[in-house]
DNA sequence: ATAATTAATGCAAACGTTTGACCAGTGTCC
DNA sequence: GGACACTGGTCAAACGTTTGCATTAATTAT
């Protein structure tokens, strides 16, 4: 009548043998008889017996958990990554302790104490917009806690990361416009020191040069991200000598603010003035003008590629315990893709 | 030179003295000398010791861990509910276990089971949408593993809940529409047997009736959500006998579906029609007509109040062995609230 | 001085599981 | 009839920490 859940020990006394032949006979091994196998079994089942993994996580210094740190669960990128992880993780009876870093290093930093302590078998991380300093990463290599980095990587050698191929994106997003007669394209970009942005306009260079159209400073303006940078930014394109007739913009957010603007230009949204964008957003849907053609991210795929990358790492390491710095890095790189969105 | 994390064990060796003592002198223990305190102290601060959690978790039975199960993070509302839910674990040294359900009832099932097998000391759930069998929930109980429900309640009895107040949320948006010299007012709410539908209507029927406005059935109208079936509703409703002024939405997605419908019948927004939702999105504020009024349902907040429920619940646990029915269920009903969108 | 009290520390069990090493039978082979 | 190999099982250690209960040493009261 005790309410405590039941053990092996007592499935073993009350079968008059020993802990470990019900151990293994729990786990089908070779050695133990089919007659007493099954005894236990049924008992067990019988009992509704669980076994307490907290006993065995601390047995096996494994939790089969893994940490996830990312910036922001309400940006749809992150909320459709963190999708893939759970995913991919329950498929490998892993399970998700998750944080958000709100794009706060000391948040950030406290998560991976957090992390540590819960002793999680690896971590995948996409780093805040602040991180610059990357010590904290790099303490934990000392642990041997592998972390798989996406989406937002740190500028550090010697890592495993996933990410999507921008450059290319920007490129493939240009060249749709060049099929649709566009030669005079704009770009509003983000934050000039992110990652993010260096990559959209190093694709803006290079599909431009490849046409032989030459890459015009001006054509591109970076904004903060707020509405009133981005307005700016779309007034003075919109208004300069050379007027494009297509924008390519940071991301959905910007698209839709830069929208707005052209039209308060009283500009003919996908006549005068076409957008394309990057698919952060499936917000898109739900506006008049929603961009032309949007840079897939993949966000899913990244969050699952990322974890079933980490598992690995998680399995190599159980089996080699020899802890040879055998330093093969994964850097997995996703093709983005175009999406075209369809008519309307 | 071995690589393997300091113990306790090893610290006592090295200062010869005994492993409790270490312990205690970790854990500021009255009774150890000041001399060996600080010893032990400095020792460990030195070699970067951490106790080990794992083996922590399995000695106290708890894992100081809360298992959320709730259905898709992409909504806005629960992305910010977990945000709440974390800020709040954590202040009090929890750390979130974290799975998405994805309205499937077998995916619900599943995570339960994890969550189970992980041990994790209590509970918060959000139910699927599809959810109407909850001996899942009832088989916890048995496990001791307390659980409050937050926003999406199942309809048992003595349950721990915290939820927002739809009904009178309602009936403030209803009421400001009001002193906006509305008096036809439409609504298009959700699927039928949703209860969120059903506050939805009971709010306004409650506010339509206590006007002295008689409530009429024909001026509510259901929707699956479905981008068309908004539109048929909208449709129907404007071209109906009586022409509402203004319409309440069963959400935001439904509003601006709603918006667009208006708009190809060439009605100005604002000003022929008006409208009012409630704030499931910070996606408003990017499009051309948002609604002039939300009902704000605290997200956060409400993900505050459960964790800090649950957590409590977990203590008095805890403290008081004696398993007494002594049944107390925790409701809260926090207050919703108009919010009214600033000009534009 | 000696008993009583207090302060500081040590001992060992307990938590539930896994797992390498060992052992008792039973049968087989030559 | 002894060496050999199975088969089916048991024993006990180990994982790192906490904690009730002893134990010792030092101090005080009588």
């Amino acid at each position: 009548m005790k309410n405590h859940l039941p053990t092996i020990k007592e499935i073993a006394k009350e079968l008059n043998i020993s802990i470990s032949t019900v151990s293994r006979a729990l786990h089908d091994h070779p050695s133990i008889g089919l007659r007493t196998k099954t005894r236990v079994q049924e008992l067990a089942k019988k009992l509704e017996y669980e076994p307490n993994q907290t006993a065995i996580f601390f047995q096996q210094g494994k939790t089969f958990t893994i940490g996830v740190i990312l910036p922001e669960l309400s940006e749809a990128f992150f909320s459709s990554a963190i999708s893939g992880i759970e995913d991919a993780a329950h498929k490998s009876n892993y399970t998700v302790l998750m944080g958000q870093s709100h794009d706060s290093v000391e948040k950030e930093k406290q998560l991976i104490d957090t992390m540590k302590k819960h002793r999680v078998d690896g971590l995948l991380i996409s780093i805040s917009k602040n991180t610059v300093n990357y010590e904290h990463f790099e303490a934990l290599q000392r642990y041997k806690i592998p972390i798989v980095f996406f989406d937002r990587i740190p500028k550090i050698p010697n890592i495993h990361y996933v990410a999507c191929n921008m450059v290319n994106g920007t490129v493939q997003a240009i060249n749709f416009l060049f099929t649709k007669g566009h030669r005079i394209i704009g770009m509003i970009n983000g934050p000039e020191k992110l990652p993010a942005s260096k990559d959209r306009l190093d694709g803006y260079i290079q599909a431009m040069t490849k046409s032989r159209l030459k890459y015009d400073p001006a054509m591109v303006l970076n904004c903060n991200l707020s509405r009133e940078s981005v307005s700016a930014a779309t007034e003075k394109l919109l208004t300069g000598k050379r007027k494009p007739t297509a924008i390519v913009t940071f991301n959905d957010y910007v698209a839709l603010d830069a929208v707005q603007q052209a039209q308060k230009m009283k500009l003919k949204i996908n006549k005068d003035i076409c957008f394309v964008s990057y698919a952060n957003l499936p917000l898109s849907n739900y506006t008049a003008y929603p961009p032309m053609a949007s840079v897939e991210q993949f966000p899913y795929l990244q969050g699952q590629k990322a974890t079933e990358t980490l598992i690995e790492l998680l399995q190599q390491k159980s089996s080699e315990e020899t802890d040879n710095v055998n330093a093969t890095y994964y850097k997995i790189i996703l093709e983005s893709q175009l999406v075209v969105h369809n008519g309307k």
